[in-house]
DNA sequence: CTTTTGGGCGCG
DNA sequence: AAAGCGCGCCCAAAAG
């Protein structure tokens, strides 16, 4: 298929440019396969294009943006894509992610062309007023570049055999374009009783944490405040995070962590979720990074439609607010514990294999009758919950003080090291080629500077000597902080041997759990393709992901339709690797979004 | 005065 | 304190 460059012009180059539903296209810049290359002014529609846009290859920088627009205003689907700033990420092996500066167009034409590309013409594009003759040099400056970079592209994506990654990476982006303009409708009558419960706690928790510490001039969202105000009253705590102040157990530390809750709930979701909500579309449309995590996780933000409360008695009913139009039904999909399953299928360890393959058996259930020496069906909860945590704890390499403060926060129950150091011999014992596998990830990563997915995806790691002399100069500062004094050059050596042990540590433990993390995102992105193919079509809304997670909107009717057609999609696209394991994914519907 | 950093915490 | 991993966002305090 051959490929057409593109790129466009808005208008609103201020914040509103960004907003497709508030600024239009002013230029349609594009180099042909013959190539030509070709501006459109003030297109009032792109109908005699249509059918080149959506059957060829279109190649551009960001092309999310693009498409967006393409799709708003003039209803042009792209369907085959090519975008050199997602490859640019896929090919650093994520270490580019987050790293605004380092994926722009003129980055990647400094890096592949050696020049640099002026960004000053980009302002002053309007709708109506014909382009300046260095505008209309501007426009096609950002499409010269294209087929170079693409070019050198292909050749390290063949030399670092990435072709499945970029492959499933660029067929995502049709649907990333989908799940934007989509957005999601938030219902804020029932956002107002949630308010106003918060409120009522915060008030009151306020008036006693004030009361008890004898003072209510103290600013209590402040760490330093807070903590001289706790020990004048006798209280002696080194800090005031939540793990701190739950040793204490006392009216005020806990009216402090009430106080906490309300303040997050409030500032970070309930007063900021309706600024969010779109004037035109009334929806809230987020901003999400396909390549937003190291592993190939998506991020998001502007709102984080990945971090809304789940849990907690102020969270309990936050996620009704979310909901389906008139007619309408939510539907929910989300793989099953698919992170342990990615371990055991990479490490084909018989133990995960018999459990996941026998109906009914639960792994948690199971290993918490090997640690607590009882048999299945006499497993409590408690236990249960405990081996949960080990279960996952281990798979990363936490040690014994982390999982006796995982399971402290996670079923509130008090461990020894001694039954730390116990519960994790017994479940390596248990599942030796887990253990196994994960050791081998561990030395691989150290080895290497790098690891992979099942599927191939590259997940790099920084040079440990580049972080630890980063690292250095603060460690350098702390000594000078609490010592009064220059630490000395043997003390500045030892220091450097520590950081270096803590940053090769760290590195060990994220060599374990980048490739399970890695591969559940790829799969998500090889599901979201197919799904995109089957349902964008027929007018269904693709409203939110969280990591193994997917959210739709549809009509009433299709909703048996849309539920078969998601879980399909997300199964089958494990199958080529899940050779041992099953992949399931579990489907839910409803009028708004829920899990159950 | 604005920008950066750090503690703390929401989700998977 | 880079003692399980990944992210974004809030606030206060420090830094420029």
């Amino acid at each position: 298929m051959p490929f057409i460059y593109l790129d466009i012009e808005t208008d609103n180059t201020d914040k509103l440019g960004l907003d497709v539903f508030q600024s239009r296209i002013v230029t349609v810049q594009m180099l042909l396969p013959s190539g030509k290359s070709v501006i459109i002014k003030d297109p009032k529609n792109l109908d005699n294009i249509k059918s080149a846009l959506e059957n060829n290859i279109i190649v551009g920088h960001n092309i999310k943006f693009d498409a967006k627009f393409l799709k708003h205003h003039f209803n042009v689907t792209l369907k085959n894509v090519y975008d050199t700033m997602i490859a640019e990420l896929v090919l650093s092996g994520g270490l580019y992610a987050g790293k605004k500066d380092m994926t722009s167009l003129s980055d990647l034409v400094l890096r592949y062309c050696g020049e640099h590309l002026e960004k000053e013409e980009q302002k002053g594009f309007k709708y109506g007023v014909p382009l300046t003759s260095a505008q209309q040099k501007y426009a096609l400056k950002d499409l010269i570049y294209l087929p170079e970079i693409h070019k050198q592209q292909q050749a390290k994506i063949k030399q670092l055999n990435l072709e499945t990654i970029i492959d499933l990476e660029m067929k995502a982006i049709p649907a990333m374009v989908w799940l934007e303009l989509s957005g999601i409708k938030v219902d804020l009558e029932k956002l107002e009783p949630l308010k106003q419960n918060a409120l009522q706690i915060k008030h009151e928790v306020e008036s006693t944490i004030y009361h008890l510490l004898g003072d209510s001039s103290i600013n209590l969202n402040s760490p330093s405040q807070l903590k001289k105000a706790l020990n004048n009253a006798g209280i002696p705590v080194e800090g005031t995070n939540k793990d701190e102040l739950k040793k204490y157990d006392t009216p005020v530390t806990n009216a402090i962590l009430e106080y906490r809750d309300c303040e997050k709930f409030m500032n970070s979701f309930v007063d900021t979720l309706p600024t969010y909500i779109n004037p035109i579309t009334t929806r809230v449309h987020a901003d999400y990074m396909q390549i937003g995590a190291v592993t190939g996780r998506l991020s998001c933000k502007a709102p984080n439609m990945q971090q809304q409360p789940a849990r907690g008695k102020l969270a309990k009913h936050w996620k009704e607010i979310f909901v389906a139009e008139k007619g309408k039904n939510i539907v929910t999909a989300d793989y099953s514990q698919i992170e342990l399953r990615i371990v055991g299928q990479a490490a084909h360890d018989k133990k995960y294999i018999d459990a996941y393959n026998t109906p009914g058996v639960d792994l948690h259930k199971r290993t918490a009758a090997t640690l607590f020496h009882v048999s299945e069906g006499e497993v409590t909860k408690t236990q249960r919950g405990m081996a949960k945590s080990v279960n996952f704890g281990l798979n990363y390499g936490m040690t014994g003080k982390g999982l006796i403060k995982k399971i402290k926060s996670d079923v509130g129950e008090d461990i020894t090291v001694a039954q730390a150091r116990q519960y994790i011999q017994a479940f390596q014992k248990l599942y030796p080629e887990v253990t196994a596998h994960l050791k081998q990830a561990s030395q691989h990563g150290l080895q290497n500077k790098c690891v992979h997915t099942l599927a191939g995806r590259l997940i790099r790691f920084e040079d440990p000597s580049v972080i630890i002399e980063r690292t250095l100069p603060d460690r350098i500062k702390q000594y000078e902080n609490t010592h009064h004094k220059i630490p000395s050059p043997e003390t500045i050596a030892y220091m450097r041997g520590d950081i270096r042990n803590q940053v090769l540590g760290k590195i060990g433990r994220q060599s374990k759990n980048y490739p399970i993390q890695g591969f559940c995102a790829d799969l998500l992105k090889i599901a979201l393709h197919e799904i995109f193919l089957k349902l964008e079509p027929l007018g269904v809304k693709f409203i939110a992901t969280v990591h193994d997670e997917v959210v739709f909107e549809c009509d009433e009717n299709q909703t048996e339709y849309v539920k078969q057609v998601v879980k399909d999609e997300m199964e089958r696209a494990g199958k080529h690797w899940f050779t041992d394991i099953p992949c399931i994914c579990e489907v839910f519907h409803g009028s708004y979004w829920q899990k159950d």
